[in-house]
DNA sequence: GGAATAAATGGACCGTGGTCCGCTTTTATG
DNA sequence: CATAAAAGCGGACCACGGTCCATTTATTCC
């Protein structure tokens, strides 16, 4: 059993990470300068001490900036935009899934059979996006942003791999998306706010899904 | 075969048509000023016009005021907000989709079978967009209206209803919004654009999953 | 028709995301 | 260590969405 690569970051600077180990290393840009990196950490703590106290909804550009004693052109110099430092916050519990998934123990890790693993797959989704909803939320906003993502790519090559695994017939990529479709942090949102939806009925509708894409007839 | 109900229109303010008409009305508010009613018809033919000279994604608010010659808190009023306005124009379009597949002929309308109906409701959805992606994307960026708004609602409605024809036994709602999550406009948009999908692998993408999911054994 | 009431109006105003560019700091080079 | 090139910096500035409220306009009732 193969690990297909290493975890990739959501920010766009970061390099994978030199070993195999379990847990993701902070691995940073080598081509950044000194200046630039110890702002890059002040302002990654500022923007998470903000979110903490007031919620992601109510986090300012202008707040971090001035919170990291920085001017606010360095945040957006650093991030790209407000959706890109959201990710960047995201980011190391983003590599932690990523680990679970592709290296770490069943049912998640690759020391389990494709359909077990994808059940596996969704419900962990699931709690992760519960546990940090507000940020997601946020960091979803741009639809642009949301499906060309590196960690949305990973995980579509992720559960692709597994469909293959579990001999699916059909068009895997458009299966694939499908799914994922189905753990778009809006629309768990949608399901547990408006609808009325527990996170127990969620997490059987996937593993429902699940079965209905793999065990078509 | 009972129609379900009149067609629902996507502006708040507008009210059931009086008939049973295929093509909707143009029905307003009553109780709206005739002043208003005035601002509103020049806001939404300012609002088209520029929509269809540079794009709805340069559509701002001022230029519309300005195109309208309206003060700014004049389309606000009327609108609510730019995704209210952006809806405003889509109105029309939706509510002729409304009518084909509540009361129209098949494959859309009540005189085919549910799987049939189901595969053209998907396939016209997306042929929908594709005519209007632009201003779909635009409308569709507030993640809270996306799912909230009444021609959604219609849209779930309509598909649970077929799937429960088509003897879908589980969760049936939750099926339905994974099948409307699959015509969302920012996910439609992205298998297009940068996964280079083309329409019609769409279209029988769709049909695969709606075989999936009703001939689930 | 005129007064009273309610609704609508418009544009000044505000907050926030994002840009720009002259200046400062770091780093590479000899 | 000196110097030059490159990278980073900060905060003034801009555009746009959205709010507010003093004033104007439509409607209702007599």
């Amino acid at each position: 059993m193969t690990p297909p690569s290493e975890p990739i970051s959501l920010s766009p600077e970061a390099r994978p990470a030199e070993g195999r180990a379990v847990l993701p290393l902070y691995d940073q840009d080598p081509t950044e300068r000194a200046d630039a990196a110890r702002n890059r950490a002040k302002l990654l703590e500022a923007a998470a001490a903000l979110i903490r106290e007031q919620g992601a909804e109510h986090l300012t550009m202008d707040a971090v900036a001035t919170a990291a004693c920085v001017g606010k052109g360095t945040v957006f110099r650093r991030f790209g935009d407000r959706v890109g430092l959201l990710f960047a916050v995201l980011d190391q519990t983003e590599r932690e899934f990523q680990n679970a998934f592709m290296f770490g123990p069943p049912p998640l890790g690759p020391d389990a059979d494709p359909v077990t693993r994808l059940e596996a797959f969704g419900v962990e989704s699931l709690r992760r996006l519960a546990a940090d909803m507000n940020l997601y939320l946020e960091a979803d906003q741009q639809a642009s942003a949301r499906y060309g993502a590196p960690p949305r790519k990973v995980r579509a090559r992720h559960v692709s791999m597994l469909l293959r695994r579990a001999q699916v017939e059909g068009d895997v990529e458009l299966l694939t998306e499908t799914l994922l479709g189905t753990l778009d942090p809006a629309f768990v949102n949608h399901l547990l706010t408006n609808r009325g939806r527990t996170a127990e009925e969620l997490e059987s509708g996937w593993c429902d899904l699940v079965a209905r894409i793999t065990h078509h007839c």
